[in-house]
DNA sequence: TGTCAATTGACATCAATTTAACAAATAGGT
DNA sequence: ACCTATTTGTTAAATTGATGTCAATTGACA
């Protein structure tokens, strides 16, 4: 249900909260305090404790936060108790690297299929996938339900590529050719512009001697 | 020479104007206004003149900027006008792909060497790189002053490694290990979590209906 | 069962960031 | 050489985000 519009600024750290909630439970910790927490993760206190309100009480006063609830709440706001159906477009170095990655199965996030316009690599096996060719796509989207499409091609062909994606029913992107795409406003797209990253720290390296926090 | 601190806000937008007035140079535009490239990368012009002006007046009134001028200019403040000395420890799926990609040696970001701890993959090559152990680092690191080091090995080494490598001299951190490194404060470190950026993409897509406008 | 220390959730304050507004400067045409 | 359109750089306002504070609540212990 449409909640009352949380920032990006919190959803962008709620991840890295799930994370330390992940080990902590794994570590068999049952209970923690906003104040541990904030040694642990090197942010204030209130910052947690205002992040977490933002979805409702999960704390109880005298007490603090119960790992456990906490970390399977924060999982269920992120859409971590869904199963998400991907498929990878382009099956270059990287392409081929994200297949095979398996983390993200572990998370509900399953790469149903991949693509490549490169006739050489029809056919080719990446772990579970076989490399078919983009005019496959059209009725794989469909068929399989894909929710999700990661572009890793090049930036000349990625804006049209998510144009007709969008068409053949995908909802959101995991993008990381390196431009901007165009799609509808309520298809979301997280860029993951590897060359903007090691830029911004070629900036931070050179100009160190500011006290360097990053915005994890 | 340390300017008067600018926010980390404004540095992540750098590499994108960069990336937008690289485009525009090689499209043979020659000037630009702040309005114009405001509805191109669809941000407001105040924005950006402000950004700007954080490293001087780099336009003219009543004409606008100059875009080569501006494009060099950007660069010179990212650093991009150095060259950088990078080593990739890890030499898995990920590690593989980052050095087969060739883009962010055409920035001066030059893959000097490829560590792994896996004796099955010592002498593989990778385009022009060999896979050494990682016991050969630190001598490697010293004798080709390596100033960036990519971390893409489990996050269980990752903390251990950059720990050893700021002993050794590297001056910053490409971060791929799911974790945070806890290096002193003027070694700045880029993270790129991977499955952070990915749940996060999962909660947009659970939320749509909002307005989905990307931090980009 | 009463007391005390701990701790949340809410709110108020403070800081940072973004956007708006406008005077000063320039280009380009006449 | 002058006038007008444009457009910057800068300052001010508005918005957003982060931090500090504290009453209310609870757990644990005597």
């Amino acid at each position: 249900m449409a909640d009352k519009e949380i920032s990006q600024a919190v959803i962008s750290r709620l991840p890295r909260y799930f994370r330390y909630l992940g080990e902590l439970k794994d570590d068999g910790v049952d209970r923690i305090s906003s104040q541990e927490l904030s040694v642990l993760m090197q942010v204030t206190a209130s910052q947690i404790r205002q992040d977490f309100n933002n979805f409702g009480g999960f704390g109880q006063q005298g007490y603090g936060y119960n790992v456990q609830y906490l970390y399977e709440e924060i999982g269920k706001i992120l859409g971590l108790d869904q199963t998400h159906h991907l498929i990878i477009v382009g099956a270059g170095n990287l392409g081929q690297a994200l297949a095979n990655y398996m983390n993200f199965e572990r998370r509900g996030f399953l790469f149903e299929g991949i693509f490549d316009q490169n006739p050489v690599l029809y056919g080719k096996q990446i772990r579970h996938l076989t490399v078919q060719p983009m005019e496959a796509m059209e009725s794989f989207v469909k068929e399989h339900n894909i929710d999700i499409a990661v572009l890793a091609i090049p930036k000349t062909a990625a804006v049209e590529v998510a144009d007709k994606l969008v068409k053949y029913g995908v909802k959101a992107f995991w993008n990381f050719a390196h431009c901007d795409l165009n799609v509808p406003g309520d298809i979301p797209v997280e860029n993951v512009h590897l060359s903007d990253s090691l830029i911004k720290l070629s900036y931070n390296l050179n100009s160190m001697g500011n006290k360097v926090k990053e915005d994890v």
